[in-house]
RNA sequence: GGGCGAUUAGCUCAGCGGUAGAGCGCCUGCCUUACAAGCAGGAUGUCCCUGGUUCGAACCCUGGAUCGCCCA
């Protein structure tokens, strides 16, 4: 190996074929591997074709198509390829010329379709000059046409325009558009060769007004066979499905250019770099305005999905088992921002799928939800809310219409954004949380306890509520949507969902005092919950509530849903009262819990063990302690009072007084449980 | 070899400077008259490792590990 400088410029003579061939130095070579030396063949080998022409060595081609040796391969001559090497290995044992055979790995590109290597061919074949298109679509790219969502995939698409090579538009395949050019023969002419001239020509007969003039008449034309990339072809889909060539088409027109290309980054220079360059050619435009991205759906061992490594899911089975409706969300919910890649959780054996499942659940969730509305339905005209209405809305009202007019806009800007699995989750949040959890429940109180006028205004509520949000999840599951939005319209047969309008915002409903004020029943209600399971109360058994605060603002707020706190925890009546209403020891020993400024008590002396008691306030103390401690560490820190944001500062204060306050509370009260 | 992305609760993933979140799964109790494909409650985290920037880092910057995708 050290010596092999001193055979360069000399040369060999290859065995069996007697053939001279020089001995040259390339940087290829990894001089460190072997013997450092390697016989290339430049007609049979990328990186030997590259080899070959730095160094200027002939290319000779040894194969025939079938995979059997030519005349070039001497004495091996019509054997296959396979066959060949053995009987090579062989024979250069036999004179003695081998050496050793050792096994390492390299990379033989194998056929996806035959599964059998790939030998490199030379072979004349057409390409397209690329130059003068791609920078015209770069400069197009410099304002932002098109625009990749996620953005940075424009690199993927900028870096391919700018390192391209003249693209190999030809394909031996027997489908596709064929290559418009004719080889010109004279009549005598039998076969087609490399200097065989040609002319390229819209039709045949303009292709031979073309070779007439330029080689003469008593000629035969031949086409060429080759047709075009499949890319090619498909680079055309973005006016060619518009009248185009025809450029007055009213579709051309009215659509060209596209608004938006979704597809996934795989085929990013594939296929959207020769849309933008066929468009940029033909049409002198860039054929849509965005580019969105998305992921790809990998399987359960994090590998792409894809025909040929056959690791993908039959969509069928999955909407065989939940319906297209529950897959389509279930994909979509997964959809992140960034347009990350999605592994659908799948059980190959049991063709089941959680993820799909929950979606399906969501499905069965509106259904129902609808079903409740229309089971209550008790009129069946003027839906909408009016004018004369709006006196009587009551806060669980007003907090729903709050809380949809803030879904209008959030959903609205997400999907502005093509943010799709974000729009999905909060549409399925609000349904299922906020107005099937509430405030249906709150609506079902309504019907049982109120005057009538409160229980039409209730029902245009619900109507109204489930109305938009199957308006806005329509895209997400179109089929269950059209079916119930049909259900609840006056005259279901006259028009389609996918037809609507998106729902109208009414930012006067948008309210954050209601919010808060709806939150702080919220809290409560969950507090006397927690009580009740905690002193192992059955749902079946009725216990009185009180709720004890000085706070006359709060008191007042309470009192005006009594009712709803009562049917909300099942307790057999609510009592709000003032500290000095009450005789603390008559307390000391009920069960008890402390939200903000109200204490909450359940007096059930019989059933309250007071170890379990002392343990949850003392539970509730420690974590009060525990948050007053990291606070305090944070204000004792002289360069975050300095330095930290003033409302970031005044936030921190505001807490710490809260917690020393509710501290306090806890205390006073296990004192007296002593 | 080059480029890009990911690493957060048992699983699948959000969050991208101000005290850790969702769905599924798990535990407890409920067949409450829209829904048991459900309701109510509960438990669960050295936010991959390492330095650094910052009053403050899951989040920003160094370096590294592992996995994946595209290109050569």
């Amino acid at each position: 190996m050290k010596d092999i400088k001193k055979y360069i410029d000399k040369k060999v003579k290859v065995p069996f074929v007697d053939r001279e061939i020089p001995v040259i130095s390339d940087i290829h070579v990894d001089k460190d591997f072997g013997t450092g030396c390697v016989k290339v063949t430049p007609a049979h080998d990328p990186n030997d074709f590259a080899i070959g022409k730095r160094n200027n060595l002939k290319q000779i081609n040894i194969m025939n198509k079938d995979g059997t040796l030519n005349i070039n391969a001497g004495k091996f001559q019509d054997l296959d390829r396979f066959d060949a090497r053995k009987q090579i290995i062989k024979e250069l044992d036999t004179l003695g010329l081998l050496t050793k055979i050792e096994n390492y790995k390299n990379t033989v590109p194998f056929s996806d379709r035959g599964k059998v290597p790939i030998e490199p061919l030379l072979s004349t074949q057409w390409f397209l000059k690329m130059d003068n298109i791609s920078s015209s679509c770069l400069k197009e790219l410099d304002s932002k046409k098109p625009t990749f969502i996620p953005q940075r995939w424009e690199k993927v698409y900028k870096d391919w325009l700018d390192n391209i090579n003249d693209w190999c538009i030809s394909r031996q395949l027997w489908w596709g558009h064929q290559i418009p050019a004719w080889y010109v023969l004279k009549q005598s002419e039998a076969s087609i060769d490399q200097n065989t001239p040609y002319v390229v020509a819209r039709n045949e007969k303009e292709a031979l007004s073309k070779a007439t003039k330029e080689f003469g008449s008593n000629l035969q034309l031949i086409r060429d066979k080759d047709v075009l990339d499949t890319w090619f072809s498909s680079g055309l889909w973005p006016f060619s499905t518009l009248g185009w060539p025809n450029t007055n088409d009213s579709d051309f027109k009215k659509w060209y250019p596209n608004s938006v290309l979704v597809t996934g980054f795989d085929i990013i220079f594939f296929w959207v770099a020769r849309m933008t360059m066929m468009g940029k050619t033909f049409t002198n435009n860039i054929p849509f305005k965005d580019v969105y991205i998305h992921g790809l759906v990998r399987d359960e061992n994090n590998k792409k999905m894809s025909k040929s490594s056959g690791n993908g899911i039959d969509p069928l089975l999955l909407i065989d088992k939940y319906g297209s409706d529950a897959l389509r969300f279930a994909l979509l919910r997964e959809v992140a921002g960034a347009g990350q890649d999605i592994r659908l959780d799948f059980d190959r054996k049991e063709n089941t799928s959680s993820t799909v499942e929950a979606s399906r659940n969501f499905a069965n969730k509106l259904w129902n939800a609808t079903k409740f509305v229309l089971i209550n339905k008790t009129f069946s005209e003027n839906y909408s809310l009016n004018e004369s209405d709006e006196k009587y809305l009551e806060l669980s009202d007003k907090w729903i219409l709050s809380k949809l007019n803030q879904l209008n806009t959030k959903v609205s800007n997400l999907l502005i954004e093509y943010k799709l699995g974000e729009s999905a989750k909060l549409l399925y949040e609000f349904a299922w949380n906020d107005f099937c959890d509430w405030y249906v429940e709150f609506a079902k109180q309504k019907f049982n306890n109120k005057e009538s006028h409160n229980r039409k205004i209730s029902e245009k509520i619900l109507i109204k509520v489930l109305t938009d949000v199957l308006v806005m999840m329509h895209p997400f599951m179109p089929h269950i949507t059209e079916e119930l939005w049909h259900k609840l319209q006056k005259k279901p047969e006259q028009i389609l969902l996918s037809l609507q309008k998106w729902p109208v915002l009414e930012k006067k409903y948008i309210n954050s005092q209601i919010d808060k004020s709806f939150q702080e029943l919220f809290d409560i209600i969950r507090l006397i919950r927690n009580l009740r399971v905690e002193l192992g109360l059955k749902p079946s058994q009725l216990v009185p509530v009180y709720l004890i605060s000085d706070n006359v603002q709060l008191t007042n707020f309470l009192e005006t849903l009594m009712v709803d706190i009562k049917t909300f925890t099942k307790s057999s009546e609510v009592f709000i009262c003032k500290s000095k209403d009450i005789d603390k020891n008559d307390f000391a020993k009920s069960f008890s819990g402390i939200i903000g400024d109200i204490e909450v008590y359940l007096p059930f002396n019989d059933f309250v063990n007071l170890e379990a008691l002392k343990d949850r306030l003392t539970k509730d103390l420690q974590k009060v302690n525990s948050d007053i401690e990291t606070l305090n560490k944070r204000i004792s820190n002289k360069n975050f009072i300095d330095k930290a944001p003033k409302d970031i500062v005044e936030e921190c204060f505001a807490k710490l007084k809260e917690g020393n306050l509710q501290s306090e509370r806890i205390n006073k009260k296990l004192k007296l449980l002593k």
